[in-house]
DNA sequence: TCAGATTCAATGCGTTTGCATCTACCTTAA
DNA sequence: TTAAGGTAGATGCAAACGCATTGAATCTGA
């Protein structure tokens, strides 16, 4: 159990210290990396998503993410239609402007990634994928 | 390279996900968990620590970090004091209520992270605090 | 079939955040 | 000694956030 709780502390603070590093990064534009974060959670699924399943994997409230996805529609970044099956719902996507947006911010950001994350070896590479993956799995309790 | 990429987003999500999960738990009372935060850096350090080196370990603007020790001091949590050799500067220290605060609020929590971490093996906790430790400590570029 | 419970997303409102800037202090070197 | 440059932390202000609540649509069971 103090093993869980080191490794979750290292973790937080490996999270902190690469986001902080890349915030830094000037490479960002327009967007902030929340922004950027919604945007990049909408460029992986071709079809369009739900407000809430968007929120599973954005860390925002429900109310800030409403808001954001409203801001970004507003920029003509994303578009909220509607969904026809559940009229409560709403349908998010990527316009082609965002998609474009997105690509020229996730090209270079990528690169830092890359670059942070090169003190791994590939075998610790496969490792750290396998365990978060693991981590995220187990989403209830 | 993608696996670099693939590894940095499999912890971005495990991370959202644990987090959200923790902060669903009913254990923070009248802490938000970046007050937390704060006061769970301060309390690993038993000597005085500097507003620049806690602001490297939580994920909070300069400004931010500055005005929430302004309230955690008027609520009786932290104690900042003038340093003596460095007139600009302030040393950060809980205060016996701060630090019981901490406690009342670290022991629930710390359970709700082993419980969250438990579905990995003892050699997969060591490999994560490893791995993200060694991600950490390469701060610069 | 329809009343109650639930879910989805939006809105009111007070609080907190980040950016830019400021003041005060330290450091260096001429 | 002192002027120039750098660092530590605080403050003004607009933007964004979270909590609580709402309105609307769907689901559920009697």
């Amino acid at each position: 159990m103090p093993r869980a709780n080191e490794a979750w502390e290292s973790l937080m603070k490996a999270y902190a210290v690469l986001m902080k590093q890349f915030n830094a990064e000037d490479v960002w534009g327009e967007l902030t990396m929340r922004e950027y974060d919604v945007l990049y959670q909408l460029s992986k699924c071709d079809s369009p998503l739900r407000m809430s399943e968007l929120n599973r994997h954005v860390l925002l409230s429900q109310p800030a993410l409403s808001r954001m996805v409203d801001r970004l529609a507003d920029r003509g970044l994303v578009d909220r239609c509607p969904d026809p099956g559940d009229r409560r719902g709403v349908r998010l996507s990527l316009t082609p402007a965002g998609r474009e947006t997105q690509r020229a911010i996730g090209r270079p950001h990528a690169r830092s990634v890359a670059r942070a994350l090169s003190v791994l070896t590939p075998q610790e590479l496969d490792q750290l994928a396998a365990i978060t993956g693991k981590l995220a799995g187990n989403e209830e309790r």
